[in-house]
DNA sequence: CCTATTTCAGCGCGACTGATATCG
DNA sequence: CCGATATCAGTCTCGCTGAAATAG
């Protein structure tokens, strides 16, 4: 993939093609528009998560915390695609606000188990609708049935690579 | 961190609903799919460009500057989303490499009009596949007609609001 | 005077590395 | 002795804020 220097060309029009891909910007690219959405998302996140004094990855871990029972911080780590180091501050924080508690394994005294606590569970329960007011307002100019389909999609992407 | 007081309640259902929406874990919202895989292509993006010590703010800005002929500093950083002092290194680093040029606007002596050099112009002529190869390994799963389908999906967000 | 553009210095966040302690 | 887990300290990048200098 270095570099096509010599022509081997499908178009060979002389100079400078207009309709070089690289000249029609990147937006043209999916792969750029996600990079952008992406950031845009997060953005949004964090700004509606702003009152409650946590982030994107509080939240992430919590709400993954939800449908797990417990894990080991490790799996949190592979899980959420943060680095194990940035686990424990996370881990920290939630736990100064009684939202997760940990206990240490009782088969391996190396793994601590994460869970969520009560209090937890209810933050969760009261802030429901972030995770659902910041995709409506990212998909405000699709229609239903398009945000059906593009998050169909997305989750194949998501899911078939990495997860 | 205020916490959340007291309100907030829209579905009061009594106890513990599994069906509730923040058990369903995140992955089933499409604003944190687009969070998740946002980044993983900017990982892409960034790993494909590292040989040419470019990033991707980098290459966003020299395919920004192919489709324009010129633009000043203000102009990208409201185009590309960054930070108008974050422009500045940007530039920096691209004039040192001879991608670029910065030279005086004639109607406004304040404003400094970035323009796309040769060497910038070769760069993208030899790099044309680096997108390419991102957007493909990214949407491998996806059937032809249907990546067209995420692209035209993503373009509409991405230019209704902002952009 | 006030605004606009570019630049720089500084702060804070977030990701990674390396070292340590504990344990299998 | 080696590998895995969790933690901590240090480093580096990035994004933004605030101020400066120049110009309209």
């Amino acid at each position: 993939m270095t570099s096509r220097k010599t022509t081997a060309g499908p178009a060979e029009e002389g100079s400078v093609d207009e309709g070089a891909p690289w000249m029609r910007g990147l937006h043209a690219d999916a792969g750029y528009l996600l990079y952008r959405l992406g950031l845009r998302s997060g953005q949004l996140f964090n700004a509606a998560l702003q009152r409650s004094g946590l982030r994107l990855r509080h939240y992430a871990l919590l709400r993954y915390l939800a449908t797990v029972e417990g894990a080991a911080q490790r799996e949190l780590s592979r899980r959420l695609g943060y680095d194990p180091s940035a686990i424990v501050g996370l881990v920290d924080d939630l736990e100064r606000l009684g939202f997760v508690e940990r206990r240490p394994a009782p088969d391996d005294r190396r793994r601590r188990i994460v869970a969520l606590a009560p209090q937890g569970r209810d933050f969760l329960r009261d802030s429901d609708e972030v995770a659902r007011g910041v995709t409506a307002e990212l998909l405000a100019p699709l229609a239903p049935e398009d945000r059906e389909t593009l998050h169909a999609l997305l989750s194949r992407i998501a899911h078939t690579d990495g997860e």
